[in-house]
DNA sequence: TCTGGGGTCCTAGGACCC
DNA sequence: TCTGGGGTCCTAGGACCC
């Protein structure tokens, strides 16, 4: 987030999907409808969404799975394990019904997007189009889903939020401060710790000053004590609640700073060859997302650890490195995770996570490799480029670098030599050789 | 409510230097 | 080394999100 000036009235839509990968999950079981659905993180480990029915059952989102199964179990509840490919089709699928409003979506998270309708100037006209929104959404997905409407993205997601939460709205709430009344309403009946934000920890220290609801926090006067405080992100969410835009137009957008990816494993690994083959998975992934944004990086982070709620011996270790140029080549990249993993592992310890952090990212047009490098530094884009395009178009995993033995990715479509062969012109093999 | 997943950003405070 | 100022860089940990 980074400060905007102040411009001329703002509108933004905050379209949030319910119960996004339940949701996704009940699709085409019609018969689940009325049953509690939960959704499980990536090794069953916790519950990551949950239909309304579950909440009612008092099941807690992200908290761990083995907990919540026996009342899940007495409720005859669905209970599935993730699958992220069709989360994202159907976000996907949403987010192109949007972009029939507007060409200006923003996605924010996978089962949220704001929706820039700074064009539209009366109340009346925003909740005809926020009812058409969710309408159609939900025509087009089956996905149901509740739009909140503000003058700041904060008040968008408090509408939302009110939204979601009082049936009087019927999932579409717009805040306009020319409709003072109800603006100051929406804004006394949220919780501080309902404003988008406001965690755990900040919460507690604004009831000490007595403000309880939104509305307190938007008028507290000492603001210099809230920057204090809250630093400067509540700050900029107190300006926000005010319908002053602080939160820059294109946050969504905005390139990573850092790009991190770490997983629990299933089983436990104890071999430094089990550990390789799971960061080049890792460095497969973190180092695609960087080319995604045109960047390079020049340092690299790679933690591995033990299991925290195993008896026994509990291992931690890190290391960093730095690059001597910036890069974004997966094999460079690889090979500085190897080198940092050399450095951390020990033996005979059972590791359960692990992860890479690619830190130190810098944009690749600023970048100026020296003149002896130049003709490399190409070569390497356009490798790179190639491979991104194959996976993309063959499914990801379809040309891998290093020994990735993936335990995560369940299955991949394979591409044969000859193909591949005709889609670059020259043998990916050989090009990797020639490059190591 | 005490966090069994994954990810990103911010900042306080330490190390080091002049 | 019972140390006084001030700047920069680095990192671990805090806080938040979905």
């Amino acid at each position: 987030m980074s400060f905007t000036q102040p411009n001329s009235p703002s509108k933004w839509a905050l379209v949030d999907c319910n119960s996004f990968f339940a949701s996704c999950e009940t699709l085409f079981r019609p018969d689940l409808k009325d049953k509690p659905v939960v959704v499980l993180s990536s090794n069953d480990g916790c519950i990551v969404a949950a239909n309304r029915k579950a909440k009612q059952l008092g099941i807690k989102m992200f908290g761990p799975y083995f907990e919540a199964q026996k009342i899940l179990k007495t409720h005859g509840a669905a209970v599935f394990s993730s699958n992220f490919a069709l989360y994202a089709d159907m976000s996907r699928r949403v987010n192109s019904t949007l972009l029939e409003f507007s060409p200006h979506v923003e996605v924010y998270s996978i089962d949220e997007c704001f929706i820039n309708l700074s064009g539209l100037a009366s109340s009346k006209e925003l909740q005809t189009l926020a009812e058409e929104m969710k309408k159609r959404v939900e025509l087009y997905t089956a996905i149901p889903v509740c739009v909140g409407v503000g003058p700041t993205k904060v008040l968008a997601k408090l509408a939302n939020h009110l939204a979601k939460n009082n049936k009087e709205y019927k999932g579409v709430c717009i805040i306009d401060k020319a409709d003072f009344y109800h603006y100051e309403k929406s804004l006394k009946q949220t919780a501080v710790e309902d404003i988008w934000g406001i965690g755990r920890k900040s919460a507690p220290k604004l009831r000490a000053l007595g403000l309880h609801s939104a509305w307190d926090f938007c008028h507290y006067h000492n603001e210099k004590l809230i920057q204090k405080l809250l630093t400067k992100t509540g700050a900029m969410i107190q300006q926000e609640l005010k319908g002053i835009e602080c939160i820059a137009e294109d946050f969504c957008d905005q390139k990573k700073k850092q790009i991190m990816c770490s997983r629990s494993f299933e089983k436990n690994v104890t071999a430094k060859e089990g550990l390789q083959a799971i960061l080049a998975n890792f460095v497969m992934e973190a180092s695609e997302k960087l080319r995604n944004q045109q960047s390079l990086v020049a340092g690299i982070m790679v933690y591995i650890r033990t299991s925290h709620f195993q008896s026994g011996i509990q291992y931690f270790n890190q290391g960093f490195v730095k690059l001597d140029e910036p890069t974004q080549d997966t094999r460079k990249i690889l090979k500085a995770v190897y080198k940092v993993l050399d450095q951390i592992f020990k033996e005979g310890i059972d590791y359960k996570k692990a992860g890479v952090i690619l830190c130190d990212i810098v944009d690749q047009a600023s970048f100026q490799p020296t003149l002896f490098d130049v003709g490399n530094f190409e070569r390497e884009l356009v490798l790179m480029e190639v491979m991104d395009k194959i996976n993309a178009k063959e499914g990801a995993g379809t040309i891998k670098i290093g020994n990735c033995n993936n335990q995560f990715k369940k299955s991949h479509k394979k591409i044969s030599k000859v193909l591949l062969t005709r889609l670059i012109g020259v043998s990916f093999q050989k090009l990797v050789s020639r490059e190591n």
